[in-house]
DNA sequence: TTTATGTAGTTGCATAAACAACTATATGCC
DNA sequence: GGCATATAGTTGTTTATGCAACTACATAAA
């Protein structure tokens, strides 16, 4: 028998990722309830763009393990609400280069508070120990796989 | 400060759920591959029914994490495809009894087998006692935001 | 220079999720 | 019984995902 074989009782909660879905219900409600009018999704990209502006498409799919084609879209919905725009790149005219725009900027220290907030919110009573290791599983799953 | 507050650079992973998406992406993959026609979405729901067959649509929501418009629209799929039939409760008239199919037990023993697979897939290289300490994490986590 | 091949991004289509508003039925209280 | 309230399920709308097919541009080899 595998080493990791689950019991079938303990599969359906690691598959599924209740865990996952809870914290992004969580930080949603978080930014409607602060008054910060993004999706997590699109929250996630800008992220990226905090870390690094300028970045092409194709970099933001591997920073945020999306598809070409759901960046493409959130990039739309992100440019409608002029929180970035597309630039197209000089030196390679395949390649459109993500900018923030001044308004997404305002939105930076709000939302990292509130991202940070509902992490705290979901560790409460898990110690730090545990959390490492949580985090070396994970991180260890998502090598395996992706 | 308190106790679990995120570096920012580990936040990302945490609140994305990118091992989520990854297990996810492979059983579905895994799911095609193997000739399994559903969407894992889909799965998720046979997989509470075969535990206990003639759940209404509100143990459904329960048991799988969802809202009731999702439980609808994934059960007027699953029965287009005639996985499962919608039985009006005698007792109480507001309540559909859901019920598998005889085609729906054609794919429980494979789908189960492949869910198991993938699970494998994701935890190589991971020990027993890690993953039972990331378990009981994602569970507090969940218990604290559910 | 032409041709083949690869890469960046977009579009079409089907499925699913989140939220609000809705219908129908049940229950509890006067 | 009649009314208020709660529960079960559905529908509409917007956003996002997954996959395949597509266009445009770049690169490298003949």
């Amino acid at each position: 028998m595998p080493n990791n074989q689950f019991k079938k009782s303990e599969l359906y909660s690691f598959i599924t990722g209740k865990a996952s879905i809870a914290i992004a219900r969580r930080l949603q409600k978080n930014f409607k309830q602060a008054g910060v009018e993004i999706t997590i999704e699109q929250w996630s990209v800008l992220y990226q763009l905090w870390k690094e502006d300028g970045m092409s498409q194709q970099q933001l799919c591997d920073a945020t393990f999306r598809d070409k084609p759901s960046i493409t879209r959130l990039l739309d919905n992100l440019e409608r609400l002029k929180l970035v725009k597309r630039v197209a790149s000089k030196d390679d005219r395949r390649i459109n280069m993500i900018y923030l725009t001044p308004e997404a900027g305002e939105l930076q220290e709000k939302s990292m508070e509130l991202a940070n907030q509902t992490l705290n919110e979901a560790l409460q009573g898990v110690t730090n120990g545990q959390v490492e290791i949580a985090k070396e599983v994970l991180q260890r799953v998502y090598e395996n796989l992706k």
